[in-house]
DNA sequence: GTCAGCTCTGACCGATCGGTCAGCTACGGT
DNA sequence: ACCGTAGCTGACCGATCGGTCAGAGCTGAC
């Protein structure tokens, strides 16, 4: 029966995503994984040293790919940068929108993880960026509602076309940092 | 040394809160309770009839006064219904805070539970409110943005006067909806 | 044919979980 | 002085957790 030689890791990987993202890290036993990737609870720690080895390669990428837009926000200044800003961070949010829904849902716990360690100065670097720069309360604000706005809807289950959420979601984040746009 | 009657049940309840708060409800157990209670843990169960029992006090003011809420919304149309549910809602996120912080944090298992069986109705009712009865995809995934960024910016550790802080996201949301505003 | 090695598994382990129970202590009513 | 009862506790319980281990089953190399 063990015929691809890493079908079953991917299949694992698959299911742990899905159920973390539905019932949390903690929430989501090695043998509710198992039965749903149909293998042995031995199964997954011969092809995972345990579970944390399992989120850990769940959450690099989302990680390093938000830490990398991070360095490049770091770069930009005012509107330019206000503007890569939505757009970078609604496009992480979009393609790792269950990775997301894992990290929010617990949080403090996430942040001390190692393979997240990189996520509050990719964070503050977002905040700022998408703050404009400016440190008055009302952009550091609106700064966090985005960010928070943002993971939460992509989270959820709205119905909508891909398309048009991320269409909407940078439209309504750039509303809500009072940024001035050509269109409405 | 057992002399007010129940100061105690109280001291279990603050205790209960902030680590609910802090680590989750799954992620907090009666051990961890009873030592920042600073009682048994047997003494918890006299108390409370399980750890569900705890969650269940903790999370029912909250769940009444945002089906109050809806219900009051539910009377209002239009720009009225908009105001008003920002309003509304950014005063309930700020008082329970702490609660809110919970409920996000385990959302699937908590919309499961009993006591939160009345937040779906509640939530259309607020998000439609906020959307101002409109029904197109930019003003649903603004209502959706508005109820994720404030809760996610209250739950925050956003370091802001309360008064400033409720202003601002007010304000913000305002923005987020499009809705127009006497102020900037 | 046979042997080495990768994949996979059932049985099992200690730790921790939420919860139970018998009983101790101290106070208020009589 | 006695007792009922509310408050509280240590000891204990079964279930479930993440993780270990010896070995079965299969495959490709020789």
């Amino acid at each position: 029966m063990p015929r691809p030689p890493s079908a079953m890791r991917r299949q694992i990987l698959d299911s742990a995503l899905r159920l973390f993202a539905e019932h949390g890290f903690k929430g989501t036993s090695l043998h509710d994984i198992a039965v749903e990737a149909r293998c042995s609870k031995a199964s997954l720690l011969y092809h995972f040293a345990g579970k944390d080895a399992i989120l850990t390669e769940l959450l690099t990428p989302p990680a390093e790919a938000l830490s990398a837009m991070g360095e490049e926000l770091a770069a930009l200044t005012g509107g330019q940068a206000v503007e890569a800003a939505v757009t970078g961070y609604v496009g992480l949010a979009m393609r790792f929108h269950l990775e997301v829904k894992i990290i929010f849902a617990e949080l403090p716990d996430m942040l001390g993880h190692p393979v997240l360690a990189v996520i509050p100065r990719a964070v503050d670097q977002l905040a700022a960026a998408l703050a404009g720069r400016r440190d008055e309360p009302r952009a550091r604000v609106a700064a966090q509602m985005v960010i928070g706005g943002v993971a939460v809807t992509v989270a959820a289950d709205v119905d909508a076309e891909p398309a048009t959420m991320r269409d909407e979601l940078v439209r309504g984040a750039l509303r809500t940092l009072g940024h001035p746009t050509g269109l409405s």
